[in-house]
DNA sequence: AAGTCCCCCATTGCATACAATGAGCCACCG
DNA sequence: CGGTGGCTCATTGTATGCAATGGGGGACTT
């Protein structure tokens, strides 16, 4: 009764760009969306193994409802369950992974799409992006003239991506991340890095989507950004913050309308794997 | 040259309120300030040590810059690392513990106090709060009214608190925690709470640590708690935001003037345990 | 054929084993 | 007596072992 009904199939045969196994004709090399961590991350292989987790999941490659299985992630990555382990619980605290039983074993899927969390997303990153956009419009002119630049050259190639034929919906959402980067990372400190680190790419998730609907409109978003690239230019804080703000109430029901409700359930009972075997 | 200068001793002996073994005399039953947080966490062991530790640093018991050690605290919480590493690695992302060594192997301790970081967190939980704030206010009235209700009965409690001789830091930063949490629970969300539920806890050690200054000011703070209720109150939004805004603003220098600078280093070399045997 | 029960195994949770690293200390040398 | 280089062990990083759980499918009954 209470079954959660929208644990898709499993996910195989996936080109991860971590090992380059397989590179897709449309694929864009992602820029390691990781925010430059001052102080390195724990070790090398939790931190690598959460990366191309969350790579996977922002990028669609596995899909919203997709069980992922601990054995099975390091078996494909070829490390043991440990990091792998350290990896999940982080995704889960960042809600990219969600328990799907009831019990005390918790099996994980990746999260849904849902309207709820666009509304709450949006909501949480425009706050913390007003406030950054209003710190970045108070730098000195020749720093804020910089950004400004460099936000209008990705907002530039933003709108030819969006032009292109068929869109490219990594290159559309890894745009949309950077631009936004662009003048919050100008004055985050330690935490803002950490907290935007770990929601801005549950954002590009959504834009990802966004991305693949042939109908999805990009000159709206496009032109927000020149109020917002002009509010930073002239230096005036409050305005920036109020057009970042305002870009982002404005996404929501963009982004909300093509939400499909939610993605079905696989055909028969859920899926297990049929046997991961140890390292071989 | 660039040693970390504040590495301070260890926490030996330290009452911990979750394995009950002694309870000091000023003592203050936490109200568990981990959040209702509606799917159980993944596990038993590595949430529940995750928020002894917590609470172990928030509460001062494992003062800033003392060294926190994998095994050790295996050992005194009775698992094994195993459970003791996934709650390490969440305190790390949270910022609640700092990498200590520049090589490969992470040795950690507990985050110094700094300035700046009462700058960015109080900023970013302005901002936060100041959106909950106005949410919380266009809530329907019998709700916004139970709100401001509560609101009230708690910092009257922390008046009382406040006149206490000798003050209890515990009981102090426990009940501002809890009138923050009054509101900002109130409209949150999934993902709101997630942040906020990290983030709260880091405000807090810092509120922990101003109530041990005898000096320590509380009238102003609790005026401008009544200014919020007041706007809660009367359902104005923007009013209610921009309270909380400067609330956090004004809180800032009165928390930055009790920050020492930084904690001493320990006499002499950095210490490390005697030996920290297996379970016995 | 439909229903029911039970057993099996896929999967997780926790503990432990093993390898690697690097900081301090001691011995030795100047 | 001060410097220095190598050794040792405290501590972390990763892998693996082992027990528990519970969902699903197959076997059995009717």
């Amino acid at each position: 009764m209470n079954t959660v009904s929208w644990i898709a199939n499993r996910w195989f045969a996936i080109s991860d760009g971590g090992s380059n196994l397989y590179r897709e004709p449309n694929s864009y090399t992602p820029t390691s969306m990781t925010l430059p961590n001052s102080e390195s991350a724990r070790t090398a292989l939790p931190e690598r193994t959460y990366e191309r987790l969350r790579n996977l999941i922002v990028r669609g490659r596995i899909p919203s409802g997709a069980r992922v299985i601990e054995a099975e992630v390091a078996l494909r990555f070829g490390v043991s369950r440990t990091p792998v382990r350290e990896a999940l619980s982080r995704l889960i605290h960042e809600r990219y992974l969600v328990p799907v039983t009831s019990g005390k074993r918790t099996e994980l899927a990746v999260a849904p799409f849902t309207a709820e969390d666009v509304r709450e997303l949006w909501e949480i990153i425009g706050s913390l992006e007003g406030y950054a956009a209003s710190m970045t419009a108070i730098l000195p002119e020749n720093r804020r003239l910089k950004v400004a630049d460099e936000l209008r050259r990705i907002n530039l190639e933003l709108r030819a991506a969006a032009a292109e034929h068929p869109r490219n919906a990594d290159k559309l959402s890894e745009l949309q991340t950077r631009f936004h980067l662009g003048f919050v990372l100008e004055t985050a400190g330690p935490h803002m890095r950490s907290i935007y680190g770990a929601l801005r790419p549950q954002v590009q998730r959504y834009e990802w989507i966004y991305g693949t609907h042939a109908e999805a409109d990009y000159a709206r978003s496009i032109a927000e950004h020149m109020t917002i690239i002009a509010a930073i230019r002239e230096g005036n804080a409050e305005r920036a913050q109020n057009a970042v703000i305002t870009h982002w109430h404005k996404a929501i029901s963009r982004t909300s309308d093509v939400i499909r409700p939610a993605p079905f359930a696989s055909p028969r009972g859920k899926p297990r794997a049929k046997s991961v075997k140890r390292k071989m």
